[in-house]
DNA sequence: CAAATAACATACCGATCGTTATCGTAACGA
DNA sequence: TCGTTACGATAACGATCGGTATGTTATTTG
C-alpha cells in the first residue's frame, strides 16, 4: 500500500558511492550526496538511514562491485599469481576513474571536503618533494655504480615511498613495531645492487 | 610596548602539532586545539594566523622535530643505505607516540573528528579482513610447498597491503598508472620462490 | 602619573553540519 | 470513490564550525 518510491535505490547507492570514494566520509556532505543522487534529503534519509549506514551500505557496494578481484585472486594455484593478480587489478582500479582516484578504503579517511583542497595540496606537495630528494639521490648513486645500470632511480623512490606511505597507514591502523620492520626488512630484501656487490640482500631482514 | 604574552609560542605550536597529527587537518577543531594549548581562541589567531597558517607552521614544526632522518640518510654514501636508514626511522616514528600514531602527512589527511571515529574502525577492519585473508592464503602456500620455508605468511600479507596502501595514497596524489605498475612490479620482483622455480624473479618486471 | 598599546577572556558572528517535522500529494487496498 | 499510506519537497532544528568584535587587564613609554 501506499505510494511507490520514484528513484531507483540502486543507482542512488552508486551515486553516493562515488561521493564517498571522491570526498571520504567527513568530507561528503549531504549537500554533495543529494546533488550526485538527484534525490532530496529526506528521501536518502529513508532509503538508507543516517550518514553512517548510507556510508557502510556505499562500503559493500564497493566491495562487491570493484574489489571482487580479491576473491578472485585468492582462488589462483600460487601465492605469486595471488599477489601479481591483486597487484595488477589494484593498479586498474586506483587509476581507472579520473573522478575517484585511489581507493575507496583509504580515502574514506584520507580525502576532505573541498574547502580542505588547498591542505590536501599542501600535503600532496610535501609528499612530492621527499619522492623528488630520493629520485635525484638515487640518480647520483647510478651514476656513482652504486645502483646497477638497469635501476630506475623513478621506481625506486616511488617504491620506498608507497612503503612508507602503507607502514603509515598501518600504523594508524594500530600495527606493531615488530610488524612494520617486518615489512621494512622485505622491502629492503628487493633492493637492487651493483654485479660486484658481495650478497643479494634476501639475507638483509637484520 | 604593551602586555607581554603569557605563554610560550614554541610550546604552544608544539601541542597543536601534536593535535593535527592525531587528527588530521579538519578533524582537529578549535575546541581542540585550545585545549592542548591551554590558550584561548584569539590568542592561536594572534601566533599564528587562522587554521591553515597554523597548520603549515605545525607542519613545518614537524618536519624539524621529526623528520631530520631524511637529510641524514640523504647523505650517506650508498642508496641501499639511504633506503634502510629512512625505513628504519620511519617504522620508528610511526610506532613512538601512542598518542599519535603514523605520520603526520598521511595523517592530515587520512584521520579525522572524534564523531567519525566509528566510521574510522569500520575501515580500519575492513583493511584487516583483507590482511587475513592475504595471511591465510599464504599460509596454505607455505603448506603446498609454494612458498619456500623460510618465508613469513604474516610478513608477505603486511607488505603486499602496505605496497596497496602506498599505492592508493599516490593514486590519489595524482600518480600515473605507469608509475604505479612499475611499483607493483618491483614489489612482485622480490616475491620468494620456493628453490625448485626457474628464476628468482627480478625479471619479473614484465 | 597618565597615555598608549597589546594580550587577555568572554561572548558572539554567520555559515554549515547532520537530522527531522511538516505538509501537500500521489498511489495503493477496499 | 474513499481512507490509508508513504513519498517528495520545503524549511527549520540544535549543534558546531572557523573566525572576530569587545571590554578588561597588564605592561611599556612619554
Amino acid at each position: 500500500m501506499g505510494r511507490h518510491r520514484e528513484f531507483d535505490i540502486d543507482t542512488a547507492l552508486d551515486a553516493v558511492t562515488c561521493v564517498f570514494w571522491r570526498k571520504g566520509y567527513e568530507g561528503a556532505s549531504y549537500a554533495d550526496l543529494t546533488a550526485a543522487a538527484g534525490v532530496e534529503r529526506p528521501a536518502l534519509y529513508s532509503a538508507f538511514g543516517n550518514k553512517e549506514a548510507m556510508f557502510r551500505k556505499a562500503l559493500a557496494h564497493y566491495y562487491e562491485r570493484h574489489l571482487e578481484y580479491i576473491p578472485e585472486a585468492l582462488a589462483l594455484p600460487t601465492s605469486r599469481e595471488v599477489a601479481a593478480h591483486i597487484l595488477e587489478n589494484a593498479v586498474d582500479l586506483n587509476t581507472r576513474f579520473p573522478e575517484h582516484t585511489g581507493c575507496m578504503v583509504i580515502n574514506g579517511v584520507l580525502a576532505g571536503s573541498d574547502d580542505a583542497e588547498p591542505i590536501r595540496q599542501i600535503l600532496v606537495e610535501a609528499r612530492a618533494v621527499a619522492e623528488a630528494q630520493l629520485r635525484e639521490r638515487f640518480a647520483r648513486a647510478k651514476a656513482e655504480g652504486d645502483l646497477p645500470e638497469t635501476a630506475s632511480p623513478e621506481t625506486l623512490a616511488a617504491f620506498l615511498m608507497a612503503i612508507l606511505h602503507g607502514m603509515a597507514v598501518q600504523a594508524k591502523a594500530g600495527f606493531s613495531r615488530e610488524t612494520l620492520k617486518a615489512v621494512a626488512a622485505h622491502a629492503l630484501s628487493s633492493w637492487p645492487v651493483r654485479a660486484s656487490s658481495p650478497s643479494a640482500g634476501v639475507a638483509a631482514a637484520r
